[in-house]
DNA sequence: GGTATTCTTGACACTTCTGTCAAACATGAG
DNA sequence: CTCATGTTTGACAGAAGTGTCAAGAATACC
């Protein structure tokens, strides 16, 4: 092997995710990427191809990024704080003020969700052990008896997973992260239980 | 006045708003209209000026087409019934074959979201019309003790608010309505009064 | 040290999109 | 009927983006 590349990989993903996050996918040009990391055109074509290999790196190196403190969140052993943890994680993200607004993987739903496309199934992929790692959460609750026997643990896992959701759109559209921080009180207070009604 | 408009302007709009709704705005060029339409590009610039303008009268469209049905909806007197015949609005509009998946407004909020640039100025403005609108519906629940003296109306509201949105990215991610009927069902459920809360 | 392999660079050709415009056209008003 | 006004049409120029490639540069491997 000879020919070392000479960029650094990792800094490239970064600005490349930083920019779709920032911009979208479509409306990001190669040339921005190489603007913004030095690095010629030719030599990213060299190295990814095109476009949507860098927006599938860069989706990968977000899920990474996220998942791990969603991961984190969600290990904790009581239900309640697991999931508020899972809130408040996005909660941190968008509090960032180095991150763009909203949530890059909601707004490669979007902007790709159209086509079956690899940007849009990759996003499915993670959406999806989301929800499982959520559903898992709830269903160790529901059986260990912290939390009520009649909840659907999928179902609201799901539920969950939408509000994470719908607060990166609330975030990217107000700006600001009041409206997040209502929405997230609100969906947690779905597990309360002022009556004692875990059975 | 001489030299009428040939083309149907509704037409055009509603073109628009569908191709924009599939694709995105930024995936969608101005040739792409104009084969949709008919209408020559010219023909297009001289009447809209681009494709902002367009974009905006699409939202309009959007959001006085969705908008009816959402007050309506709002207007029921019973609160939780009206929260949740607001949810099944996006529900219906989902479900509808003919519909691209997802919601229009909710794309634009996250592809425009980054500047604030006249589109996302009308999604804000179109988000918190429906803030406002659930917020009324809420209050007046409490105030007739419909529902419970402890929610937070203007909190309420918003969360409803980001669940419809949530439930926009689930099913344009997901491509079905599996998920967004659980997420609706679980949000509807925070208004549930098992003890007979409400105060 | 030589060599083969890989990366880098800048340029090139091609496509797509935008925005504009003059000329032709159509029509309501007088 | 005539005219003024606004629309349609097709073409044009230019900007922006994509993808490719040959030549040069760097380096691991033998």
């Amino acid at each position: 092997m000879a020919g070392v590349r000479k960029f650094d990989e990792t800094a490239v993903i970064d600005a490349a995710l930083r920019l779709f996050w920032q911009r979208g996918y479509g409306a990001t040009a190669m040339a921005d990427l190489a603007d913004a990391t030095g690095v010629q055109r030719g030599s990213l074509y060299n190295a990814y191809g095109g476009k949507e290999e860098l927006l599938l790196r860069a989706l990968d190196r977000y899920a990474h990024q996220q998942g791990g403190a969603v991961l984190a969140a969600l290990s904790e052993e009581d239900p309640r704080r697991a999931i508020a943890g899972f809130l408040q994680t996005h909660l941190d993200r968008m509090a960032d003020p180095e991150n763009p607004a909203g949530c890059l993987m909601c707004q490669m739903a979007l902007e790709c969700g159209g086509r079956d496309t690899g940007p849009s199934e990759r996003v499915r992929r993670q959406f999806l052990r989301t929800e499982n790692a959520l559903g898992e959460v709830l269903q160790r609750g529901r059986d260990g008896g912290l939390l009520p026997k009649d909840i659907d643990p999928a179902s609201l896992a799901r539920f969950y997973l939408g509000v994470s959701r719908g607060m990166a759109v609330l975030h990217r559209a107000y700006g600001d992260l009041d409206a997040v921080r209502d929405m997230a009180r609100e969906a947690l207070s779905r597990l309360d239980d002022p009556g004692g009604r875990a059975r």
